[in-house]
This record gives C-alpha cells, structure tokens and sequence, in this order.
DNA sequence: AATCGATGTGAGTCCGGTCTCAATCGTAGG
DNA sequence: CCTACGATTGAGACCGGACTCACATCGATT
C-alpha cells in the first residue's frame, strides 16, 4: 500500500532531481521541456519523475510566468438555464485552449459583483467575463479594463466603456417580436422583467440594464412605426420572487384596460406568468397571447408551445471566451466581430386579439389547453 | 487620469513598504494583520496601501500557507439544470466560507474526468467535489484521497471507496415509485436513461452509475413484492441525443408487448421522451403514464403537470460544499450525517393502464393534451 | 593545434507573499 | 541606575517552479 495516512508533502523538482542525481536546473529542464538537457538526463529525470508521481505546482508555475491559464466567469444566475447554457459555452472553449473557469455568481447584485471581481483579480485570472448587473455602476469594470487584464462583457454592455462585448442585437428583434404583435391586432403589449430599480417606469428612466432598455427601445420603435402609443403602464420591473411576479402578471391582466399581450423577460419570469395566467382561469392564446425570452427545450412541451425569442446562447459564451483568449495571448480580435442574431420562433401562444378583429394573419392556434380554473376574484 | 494603457506591474508589499518607509516585514505584518506592529507603523502602511491600491497577490499567498481556497467541482454537465441547481448551492455556501469555485465539465466521460481531477489537484484546490461518472472506475478518486486532499462525493458513490457522499435514496424512491405505478395497475414499465454502457442490459449487468444501478434496484424490488416480473427488456440505456431518446422511446412503445409507463432518468431526457410521445399521437396520461427524475418548474406548466421525483437538489449542493469545507478546515464531519429525501410529486402524467381496470385509484388525470399527432408509421 | 559555436550543466536569483529569528527599544521593577 | 521582559522591527529564509549566467565539454573548422 502506498498510502500512509497523513498528507504527504508534494513532490518538488528538486527531489525529482535529487533521485535522478542531477541539478534541480537540469531536472526543471527535462521536466519543463525547455531548455537543453542530454537523453541521459532528460531519461533519469523523467523516470525519476514518474516513480515519485512527481505533479508540478502550478501555482509556483503561476507566480513567475504570471500567467495561471485560469478565467473568470462573473454571472448574475447560474441557476437560470440561460447562464447554464452560456456557463457551458464558455467551459467548452476554454477547455480546449487549456483554460480553467473559476464561476462567480452575483444574484445580479452589483455589490456581489464588485467583490467578486475583485476576488478574482486578487487570484491574478488572466482574464474576465462578466454578465454586468449593471450597465450603469460600472466603475469596477472601467477599473479591471485600465488595469489592462483582458475582459469580455456577455449579454450586457456597460455605458461609456468600449468594451468587447458579445450580445445580441436585443433593440432588434425586440423591435421584430413587437411588430409581430401588433400585427396580431394587440395594442396593449405588458412586458414584464425581474429588473430592479428604484424609480417607477416612465420613458425618460434611465435603466440599468442595457438588455432592457433596448428591449423597451424596441418596442416604442415599433408602436412609434405602427402609429401607435406605447402603453408605459404595461411596464413592470422588479418582479422577483414567483409570488410578485404572479402579483404583476395579474395586475395587467386585470383593471380597466387590461393587457391583451404578456412579454416575460427571461425563461424564469416565464414560469411564474404563465403559471399565474393558468391560475386566473384564462386560456392561451385565446384569452391572453403570451411570449418570452430564450428558448428552452421546454416551451415545446406546453400546450400551446410557447412562441419564443431564441438566442444563441452556447455560441454566445463560446465566443465570448474565446475573444477573451484571443486578448489574453494578444492577439487581434477576430474581424469582423462574430453577430449574434436572436430570432423570433412563432409557436402557439400568440394569436388574434379577442374579442376584435385581428389586422393580419398571425400564428393564431386553435389549441385550447384545458386550465385548472381558479376563479378571479 | 491614473490610466497608462500598459498593464502596470502589480503593487507589492515591497512597494507599499518603501512608500511607507518600514520594512518589507512590518508591511506585510499590517497588511496581513498578524504579529506586532506599532500604531503608527500600521496607520502609514494602511495610508500607503489604499494610495498605491495594493492587492495582495493571492497566488503567492497560497504559495507558501497551502492554502488556496478554491475548491474544485467536477460535474457531468452543467447544462443540466439538475447540475445547475447544485452547482448554485455549493458556490453559495463556498461563498459564504470564502471559498471559491473552479468549475469543470466533463461530459459524463471518465477520461476527461481522470484529467480534471489531475488538473484541479495541480492547481492546488483544498478540496474537491465530484459527481463522478463512473461509480466503477474510481482509481483517480482513490488517489486522491490517499493524498489526503478532501474530497465529497455528489449523486453518486464510488464502489469500494468510503467517501462522505451526499445523496438520496435511490433505491428507495424508485421502489416507491414503482409500487405507484404498479399500484395504477402498470406491469410493462420502461426505464429510459443516457448511461453510457457496453453490455446489453440484464439483472447481472454491473453498471457503472450506483445512481441508475439502484433505481433498477429498487424497480425490481418493487416487482418482487409485487409477485411480478421485472420486464428487463424494456431497461434502456444509452440514450443520447434527441434523436436517439425518440427512437428508444418509440421502441418501448411500439411493438408486440409495448410500455404503459415510461420512467425518464432526468430531465433532459424527459424533454425528448415527451415529444416523442406527442409525436406519437399518444397522449399522456390516457395512453402511455410518464414519470421523470428532478422537479423543475416546467413540469408544472404542461398538460397534463408532470408527476416527478423531486431531489432537494440546491440543498445537497450546500451540503456538499460545507462537508467538504468541514474536511478542509479538520473539522469532524456533521454527526448525524444530514439525509436527505428524494419524494414522489404526484401530478396528472400517471393514470390507469389503457384497456385494464386500475387496481387501486392512481391520480388519474382527466386533462386531454391537444396534440399535434403525426401519424405512427 | 588553436578557435569557435553549439550543447550541457549547476549555482543562484526571482516571483510576492509568510514567517522565523535575532536585534533593538521602552519602561516597569528592584 | 540597572536589569528584565514584552513590544517592535528588520533581515533573510522559504514555498516551488522558471529562468539567467557563467562555466564546462566537444566535435567541427581552418
């Protein structure tokens, strides 16, 4: 039995070299293939080596390359399957470039954040991505860029600072998916986001997520192209917990000029607002038409399947790393930059508007899904 | 501006020492918080160390107490939400411990699991977490704790390795929820599951998960209670991509003596498995009964609910992590040692077996799916 | 045979902290 | 006034590799 109980000291080079009857120089030569070293040395060495399962430190190695081949992954949420997704993207990659990732969540907190990137410099990681919480505080960011360690904004960019950064074209497609229902005849579009902030919603707030307010920048661009008043009412951030989003969701559902149309902002929120939809005993997309962000394997399984904003998130982390290597070992970024496109699938859960005739032909699905019925009160 | 576009070497303690004009050793003593320093001496190098923004280098920190941490999770996939969910327990409760995680994929594949261990121990993490892939092929993870370096196990064990391993029951919840589909009247349940194996599968097969070795376990204990027979050969391993899942799916279901129920090992498979069955032109639960692994908020939202075994995944995530932070710091292990409890949810996907009368009253669903049918061939 | 360049080789420094050890300082006790 | 002991302080070793530099060695060149 080779094991003896207590942790055993690591094997050194210098006792590699100490059993191969060499100098610890020659011995970190033969090991670290650099350099010139005899067969005879380079043999008695490697052998040597090998009996004593010798491992090199690769903390040590860091110390004086200043490199430790390890990036950090700053997320708001890897409980959310998008970040997953993105999480797995950027393993994947930089696996292959002989990188590892030290993940960070935030909970999409800018404090956490601030520490957390903090934290991981501390670690001396040769570079960053980031899924800012803000788009705004940013200081943290600016900091780590002056500094000069390579970093990569995911999902979100962050004001005032050129930032290499991999997202899509959310003013887009939001644009695309908002004309798509109001092309269905709705007018009154919710929108409804875990986004947190402090003011009421009003055109002039200044949003902390860019995500979002190009999300929102896309809608008031549609309606404005429609001829249309956007309905600012229809707003609603700082859903959080299931039980306030249920609480928005019904909301704008409910009241005097209810929403005919429900936007969730992410595949989380989506839960919960359908979820609250099917409570209030109404059906889509007969009484409510419903779309969200991101494109889980799941919303093909519901009835309606949900018609969704898919984005390519795996090809979103992997290029996301492998722009942050390319910085890291310096080289030029790849141009033109890589675009990543969302795109609007058209599943069953828009349809016409009730009770009005609807402008065009949209994907208006007959599935009437049965609903447990929970009387509004 | 205090930017110089070349990256600035790091301030050492050598240069916060200077600036303060003490010597190296005080400075680090004031920094590090440890020793005997004069007020004065600590107010200067504190003073010094916030004007030069000194940053201890965490690298060679670890260099010389040992300690790095960081610890190291290896899980099959993080894509999956299953894996998400702990990896977000373990980090939050590393956090909280001031540990950091470096987080490697593998793919369920030894090799690359053999080398993320490697890789993860020369990086000197504390300590590691493994969802192994193999509860066969557990050499790396014998080494390791030989070592003496920490190591906990997650979902699964390793043969012949006494490893504190944090999971549930398997083989209890699969007999519970065998006997509940039993009890609904089902005798040719199918078990579908990726596990990767070579041989055909029979009771002597040797599996290489304990995880999937004792839900059959428990499949078959179930049946004997039963006085029945285990149908061996609806037990489907292998199972891949999306295609290949509706293949198996197809075959359980089709043929002479097809499946009544079918059992999917989690939740990526339960996507494909699913849309199998609605390709199909069956519907669940009045055709075919369906029952998956790990409760995700999705499985609430489909017509008919999903009934599942919920784990408290997030939970075990968290107990993983503070056992292993409990070895780390030589703290005696928790006594007793937390259980925990996967549990049967009992939703609308189970329902009697078509054309035989229900031998005890099984949530027998009422709700029709509207499906798209697409004809059997 | 003297010179030259290409290996080989070992001693020792460095990276940026932690920590030991011996020296110095201050002052309380005698 | 002198000793003693705790508080301070600085020099330097050390962690485990990477790498520089000076010093062989040796066949090849002329």
């Amino acid at each position: 039995m080779s094991s003896d109980g207590a942790r055993r000291r690591d094997v050194t080079v210098a006792d590699v070299a100490k059993a191969a009857q060499v100098s610890k120089a020659q011995a970190a030569r033969a090991l670290g293939n650099y350099g010139a070293v005899s067969d005879d040395v380079r043999e008695r060495v490697l052998a040597a080596a090998e009996e004593l399962e010798y491992r090199p430190n690769e903390l040590a190695r860091s110390m004086n390359t200043g490199k430790s081949h390890t990036i950090g992954v700053v997320v708001g949420d890897i409980e959310n399957p998008h970040f997953g997704l993105a999480t797995r993207g950027i393993t994947d990659t930089a696996k292959k470039s002989g990188y590892n990732v030290i993940l960070v969540n935030t909970d999409e907190n800018t404090a956490a954040e601030v520490d957390a990137v903090r934290v991981l410099l501390d670690k001396r990681v040769d570079g960053l991505i980031v899924a800012p919480a803000s788009s705004v505080e940013t200081q943290h960011l600016r900091r780590v860029h002056e500094s000069g360690r390579p970093l990569v904004l995911l999902d979100r960019s962050a004001d005032g600072l050129a930032l290499e950064t991999v997202a899509v074209d959310m003013a887009a497609i939001s644009y695309e998916s908002t004309r798509y229902l109001l092309d269905a005849g709705h007018r009154r579009i919710a929108f409804i986001s875990t986004l947190r902030t402090d003011a009421e919603y009003s055109e002039e707030t200044r949003l902390d997520s860019s995500q979002i307010s190009d999300r929102l920048a896309g809608m008031r661009r549609a309606y404005a192209d429609a001829g249309r008043e956007f309905p600012g009412d229809l707003v609603r951030l700082n859903a959080g917990d299931a039980g306030s989003i249920r609480n928005l969701t019904r909301e704008v559902l409910l009241g005097g000029d209810p929403a005919t149309a429900v936007v969730a902002s992410d595949g989380l929120i989506a839960l919960s607002v359908v979820e609250a939809i099917q409570e209030m005993g109404l059906r889509i997309p007969d009484d409510v038409s419903f779309l969200m962000y991101d494109d889980f394997a799941w919303t093909r399984l519901t009835t309606p399947p949900l018609t969704v904003v898919a984005q390519p998130v795996y090809e979103m982390g992997a290029a996301a790393a492998s722009a942050l290597i390319r910085q890291i070992e310096g080289r030029p970024p790849l141009a033109p930059a890589p675009e990543f496109n969302a795109t609007l699938v058209r599943r069953g859960s828009v349809g016409a508007v009730p009770d009005s005739e609807p402008a065009h032909s949209a994907a208006s699905s007959s599935f009437s899904p049965s609903l447990r019925t929970s009387a509004v009160p």
